[in-house]
DNA sequence: ACCCCGACCTGAGGGC
DNA sequence: TGCCCTCAGGTCGGGG
């Protein structure tokens, strides 16, 4: 499920319920994930000082001086079960009374305020827990490209990392030593935005182009996270809510339907063993002078 | 240093 | 109904 706007959304959501909470309860069920799992006793009793996001990962400090890293790899989400009584969290609490624990649901952390439940089906997510001194060095996070939605992703930052490249520009946007939190969704439909060309070789986007894809980039997230997201298949915000961003979608998972722009079919190709989807009008391969 | 590809998993959906 | 194939929001590590 997971890019930057599904992953913040989660974020957001669980901040109010984890935040100054101490763990009361933890339950690992998993021993393996894409990582082995840490040990519920390494948890239970620990206060979270902050929850943060770096790229597709959520980073829960801990008040030991570790960080909980988790991922939500292909399927992971959260569900989240406000105690009775509870004040409600800014964000609607829809599911309610909890059901009893499904079928991949992996980890089950109890604060005074809710139970929160991670599963994935796919496990292809992580829960590692490092010391917080260490992430800066630690080999899941130091190659790490900018935030796209921070002052460090600019048009010539995006640009520089453009040069050299021959690989296409839409698996290099997945890339995320160039910038992070850019999935399949966000790259297909970033690129039509700005009306280039997924097949285009990286080092071959002039930087007018490298400037618009940019702006495309950061509007195509920041409007996905006004939405929560993209509900696909099994997705959801941690209240059980969808997210709308799917709604929205201009290319993705819309082969062969017409181009809401300019009515030609939208085609599909496989790059890096991902599927593209983008308009072949739209999107020309040849750079195209004077497109708005 | 870059680039490509397989591998890691489960489940849903389509064709026969 | 069931089997078999393909596909799915991500990332890592090995080899060229």
């Amino acid at each position: 499920m997971p890019e930057l706007p599904e992953v913040e959304t989660t974020r957001l959501c669980l901040a109010p319920l984890l935040v100054g909470q101490r763990l009361a309860e933890v339950e690992i069920r998993a021993p393996k994930l894409r990582q082995a799992t840490p040990a519920a006793s390494l948890l239970q009793g620990l206060t979270v000082q902050a929850l943060e996001r770096r790229a597709k990962y959520i980073l829960a400090h801990l008040d030991d001086g570790s960080t909980l890293l988790i991922h939500l790899g292909m399927s992971g989400r959260f569900s989240v079960f406000p105690h009775q009584g509870v004040a409600q969290t800014p964000t609607r609490l829809s599911k309610y009374p909890k059901p009893p624990l499904a079928k991949h649901d992996h980890a089950i952390f109890t604060t005074d305020l809710a139970e929160l439940r991670y599963n994935d089906p796919r496990r292809f997510g992580l829960l590692l827990k490092i010391n917080t001194a260490d992430l800066a060095t630690h080999p899941l996070l130091k190659n790490l490209g900018p935030e796209p939605l921070s002052p460090a992703f600019t048009p010539k930052v995006f640009y520089n990392a453009l040069q050299g490249k021959t690989t296409a520009i839409k698996p290099t946007l997945m890339n995320p030593t160039v910038v992070v939190g850019v999935g399949n969704i966000y790259a297909s439909e970033s690129l039509f935005l700005a009306g280039i060309n997924p097949a285009t070789p990286s080092k071959n986007i002039i930087l007018a182009q490298c400037t618009r894809l940019h702006a495309a980039v950061v509007k195509v997230l920041e409007h996905a996270l006004t939405l929560g997201g993209s509900t696909l298949r099994d997705y959801q915000q941690p209240t059980g809510e969808a997210g709308h961003f799917q709604d929205e979608f201009r290319v993705y998972d819309r082969a062969g339907q017409l181009c809401l722009t300019c009515g030609t079919p939208i085609q599909q190709m496989v790059q890096a063993q991902r599927s593209t989807y983008w308009c072949p009008s739209c999107q020309p391969l040849k750079p195209t002078r004077g497109r708005a």
